[in-house]
DNA sequence: CTGAAAGCGCTTACAG
DNA sequence: CTGAAAGCGCTTACAG
């Protein structure tokens, strides 16, 4: 019923093997031969067909995409935003893309197991950094080909990465209030932990003392004073708005009594007013060139595994003023 | 190298298509036979392998789920929540999935075509309905199954789909309102077109009439003035917060000038204060629905084509208070 | 209840 | 530059 090689060949009037060939582009073929072939192939409409190819070459053409495991997903715009950047460039590849979720470890690692395993896709791209997990571990183990977006903490170096420049960013947002006027900054966070909140208050403190600025980090945890501070370099925009409600609350404006500068570019820094100045952290750039590393691993294994650093910009927007 | 069922079959002592027929647990072979093949299987650590299984049987195993042609779709968690649900259920069925994504109807549909025509895919989950567009003409064209999530305003007899029932939401959220006092209500709205709009406008402005209130319909494009209402209807919780704060601006405060009831219950409802009165219309059940619908549209391809409604909960906040 | 065989639609050494 | 053949790892009528 559907087309195939064979098809193409009797009205080519070639061997399917030449068919194959010719559609692969193989050197060997001639033009003239070719052309016939893809004369045909218009003619009857040829589609490969994705599982034979497969089984005979060995090859999935499809990779897989882990999502990190936890509930709050979709609350963060990146993951769909970086999703839809991957399959972009999947497509230019020509590669189609499968997705692993799930809230637990387990859950993730049998996904991924089972789609390796059944060889359903040739590598992975991973959604989430920081610490080893099980799932790295496996793919480490078992030497499959895999990229992470984010930053590595262990074992950086047999992993193949693709990041912001977080430090160089914390110290940027701190440059940027620094050239505004201010001298009294405050780092403000919602977690002690992770390479994201690690390397973005590296590069403010960093910062803050080659400037001889006065610093501090902030929790929001737990009650908190601006004290002298006349600028906060907040970890995201969703907390932002929520640190900016709070200074409401409070009596505090922004920008007028405070200026606010925060990460990410997100739905949320232009949803409400004052808009954020905020840090493009490029997603589209990230998830193209995950798969760019990847595409390059999977057709040389043996490749160093190196990392790519993408560049952010700022988005001066209403948040911050000079003092 | 990798186990095949040729290699399980010679450790169990019997032939490849007992094996075969052993793992699909036909019911011609005897109990004893699929306990010595289960357990060949477990020593040698069987994976069967899916691109001979998909070339043999014709099925892919996988589906495509299809992102509506938009640019902001990452600013809706709904969609990145649903995918995740898609693909929990995907899983309990031993179904991958595939993700079809893009700016244009064009580069959509291709992307439709080649996934079936390579036969990489089975069928279709569509994440957007309303007009019938190129996608789900070609589908419709070709009888591949498909399911969409929401609701078609052509051909809805000819389509199964799932969705939530907006014109009673519209109703009830009305209700709602009318329960704690309120007499003069809006609805507000930055779009005039779409199914979504439509029913939940529709349900809206037949409860009022039902019971005997004061209606109108805002539109946020414009200048518009809250005037006598007590009580708004906002179309989704982002426009919601939006309107809360142009209200605020105006010096009127929610809830104690004007309630704001809300729907879907994302991210935004509880973002700041005054969280909202929204309604969830629970993505997950949405998406387990249509995994399960599609699955048996696979299984009874000329079975009738239904629509299946989710329930809806109404979540009660802080920005809603009676008068 | 189980086996032997053909076939799914490609790819790729091997020949020439 | 191209053809003939074997093989990838399954499934499934057909026999018995």
């Amino acid at each position: 019923m559907a087309v195939t090689i064979k098809d193409v060949a009797k009205r080519a009037g070639v061997n399917p093997s030449t068919v194959s060939r010719a559609i692969h582009d193989h050197p060997a073929i001639s033009d003239k031969t070719k052309e016939k072939v893809q004369k045909a192939m218009a003619e009857l409409g040829y589609s490969r067909n994705s599982a034979a190819q497969m089984l005979a070459s060995g090859k999935a053409g499809a990779i897989g995409v882990v999502f990190p495991p936890v509930e709050n997903k979709s609350e963060q715009p990146f993951f769909m935003k970086i999703l839809t950047a991957i399959n972009e460039e999947a497509r230019q590849n020509e590669i189609t893309v499968s997705i692993a979720s799930g809230y637990s470890n387990d859950t993730l690692l049998s996904q991924v197991q089972v789609m390796y395993q059944e060889k359903r896709v040739d590598g992975f791209i991973l959604l989430y950094a920081g610490e080893a997990d099980d799932v790295r571990n496996y793919l480490l183990a078992d030497g499959i080909p895999f990229v992470v977006v984010g930053t590595p903490v262990e074992r950086a170096n047999e992993i193949t990465a693709v990041d912001n420049d977080n430090k160089l960013m914390g110290s940027e947002a701190t440059q940027y209030l620094a050239s505004l006027g201010h001298k009294r900054i405050a780092f403000v966070s919602n977690v002690d932990s992770g390479e994201v909140f690690h390397e973005r208050y590296l590069g403010f403190s960093t910062k803050v003392q080659a400037l001889g600025l006065t610093g501090q980090l902030l929790r929001t945890t737990e009650e908190f004073e601006i004290g002298e501070a006349t600028a906060l370099v907040v970890l995201d925009d969703i907390l932002a708005i929520k640190v900016i409600q709070r200074l409401s609350e409070q009596g505090i404006a922004v920008p007028q009594d405070i200026s606010v500068i925060s990460f990410n570019n997100s739905i949320f820094a232009s949803l409400i007013h004052p808009y954020l100045t905020t840090f493009d952290i490029n997603i589209t750039q990230l998830g193209h060139r995950s798969v760019q590393k990847l595409v390059h691993l999977l057709a040389y294994p043996e490749d160093y595994r190196e990392k790519v650093t993408v560049p952010f910009e700022l988005k001066v927007r209403e948040s911050t003023k000079a003092v």
